[in-house]
RNA sequence: GCGGUCGUGGCGAAGUGGUUAACGCACCGGAUUGUGGCUCCGGCAUUCGUGGGUUCGAUUCCCACCGGUCGCCCCA
């Protein structure tokens, strides 16, 4: 027989992991909480167009990275493959414009999917977790999007970790700085990397952050965007920074740091990880600021600004920094019985218990005394309860504390109040 | 999508063109008729990623595919 395996580029959660999960997940959304903003859920797929429309044709993602198919209808559907296009369409689908609170704030947690070459910290199905703030172009908010992204790190003993800002300016700033780039590299363009002669057609500003190209003497006095923001712009992003001042948040400056979706402007951010153990692959997490979305898909003029990160990434970062998840695991009492005789009143106990609120388990595989300690260990068990012939028939059982050994008698129908007591 | 590298039990890991595929951990059983440790003894791979080919014979050689991993592209 044949065995099927699971697809490529996507994993099983086994539930040592997903202990791990469930810690990460509580924590995000009390930070939500905490930051007051409500968990949004749109659906996994949509329609292919909002993507191509809303993330942007040109962009690696839509050109060559989604999962895309034909229902039985015809219609052209796409394994959502990031998440702010969907909160943006649900945003206008159900007019949340018209909402009394304003800025709408919103989080969202769930799996995205890209078709790509996986690798560690990069796979077909991965997490993120995602907040979106929608209608306010107070650079105020800006400010607090960066620094819930970056409480989502420290949350957990996160240290070595970047801030990089940068602003990519409004429309009328980009028109300009991508014009100033182009007559910058023209004379050069037979000089540059077989990438970068396409980019300077596509997309210029990724030039920018090119790996071959970087120490071309071009480069060096490449026109930055930051040159050639618009009054706006420019006055939007210092107070961005002053307001990170304010929360004394410490952040860097990169005029080339560049995101990959066509729909951001004005403030771009991106978090990484400068602990040693990873390769690569650096960011966490990014966002930043997409003023005409909302509008391209046929909302009103509405400005809006998010972040995504990765909880894969997250673990991995917690893993470089060798930092460990608190986690409940585990049970109150395990069930020891003895003889074939007392199973029933082992069942009866079990149950009784678990009424009462505590977390109990008992062996069902005729084990040994000895063999049903081990598995109450495995279990990370508090307590033992030991029931035999002899407890049975006097209506108590043997309740052993594991760690400390200690052991008493106590009446079954005690038990939970005992064990609840220590 | 491109390039490198790797693929032996639940995990880690040796190994060879020839008939029983080391070892360690874990797990199970026993020594020990009802108490977690230690010790000792025993058990635990009939697809050596999958499929072809070369060969009298392949886990070992060749090819393809699948998958992991690293780098590139790009990103979360």
């Amino acid at each position: 027989m044949t065995l099927i395996h699971i697809p490529r580029g996507t994993e099983d959660l086994l539930p040592e992991a997903t202990e791990k999960w469930q810690v990460i997940e509580n924590t995000l959304r009390k930070l939500s909480e905490k930051y007051h903003y409500k968990e949004i859920r749109t659906p996994m797929f949509e329609r292919t167009e909002l993507f191509q429309r809303g993330v942007g044709d040109t962009t690696d993602i839509v050109q060559k990275e989604m999962y895309t198919f034909e229902d039985r209808g015809g219609r052209s559907l796409t394994l959502r493959p990031e998440g702010t296009a969907s909160v943006a369409r649900s945003y206008v689908q159900h007019k949340m414009h018209g909402l009394p609170e304003q800025p709408t704030k919103l989080y969202y947690i769930g799996p995205m999917f890209r078709y790509e070459r996986p690798q560690q910290g990069r796979t077909r199905q991965f997490t993120q977790f995602g907040i979106e703030a929608i209608g306010s172009d107070n650079p105020a908010i800006d400010a607090e999007v960066l620094a819930f992204a970056m409480e989502c790190y420290e949350a957990f003993g996160l240290k070595s970790l970047k801030l990089v800002i940068n602003s990519l300016g409004d429309h009328e700033s980009r028109q300009n700085h991508r014009k100033a780039l182009i007559e910058h590299f023209q004379p050069h363009q037979e000089e540059l990397c077989q990438d970068c002669q396409v980019r300077l057609e596509k997309n210029p500003l990724r030039l920018l952050d090119c790996k071959v190209d970087q120490d071309h003497p071009a480069m060096k006095t490449a026109p930055s965007i930051l040159d050639y923001l618009n009054e706006y712009s420019s006055n939007y992003f210092e107070s961005v920074k002053k307001h990170l001042d304010a929360m004394g948040i410490s952040y860097t400056v990169d005029e080339n740091l560049v995101r990959g979706l066509d729909y951001y402007t004005q403030t771009a951010f991106e978090i990484m990880s400068e602990a040693d153990g990873f390769g690569s692959i650096t960011t966490l997490s990014g966002g930043g600021r997409y003023n005409g979305l909302i509008e391209d898909l046929g909302g009103p003029e509405t400005s809006g600004i998010g972040f995504a990160l990765s909880i894969e990434r997250l673990l991995m970062a917690l893993e470089a920094e060798k930092l460990s998840l608190e986690t409940n695991a585990g049970i109150d009492c395990y069930i020891v019985s003895i003889g074939e005789e007392v199973t029933f009143t082992a069942t009866e106990l079990t149950h009784q218990l678990r009424q009462q609120g505590i977390r109990a388990d008992r062996d069902y595989l005729n084990k040994k005394m000895k063999a049903q300690f081990k598995a109450a260990e495995r279990a990370n068990a508090k307590f033992v309860v030991i029931l035999g012939e002899n407890e049975m028939n006097e209506g108590k059982a043997q309740v052993k504390e594991l760690a400390t050994g200690e052991q008493t008698t106590v009446p079954l129908n005690e038990i939970a109040t005992y064990i609840g007591g220590k």
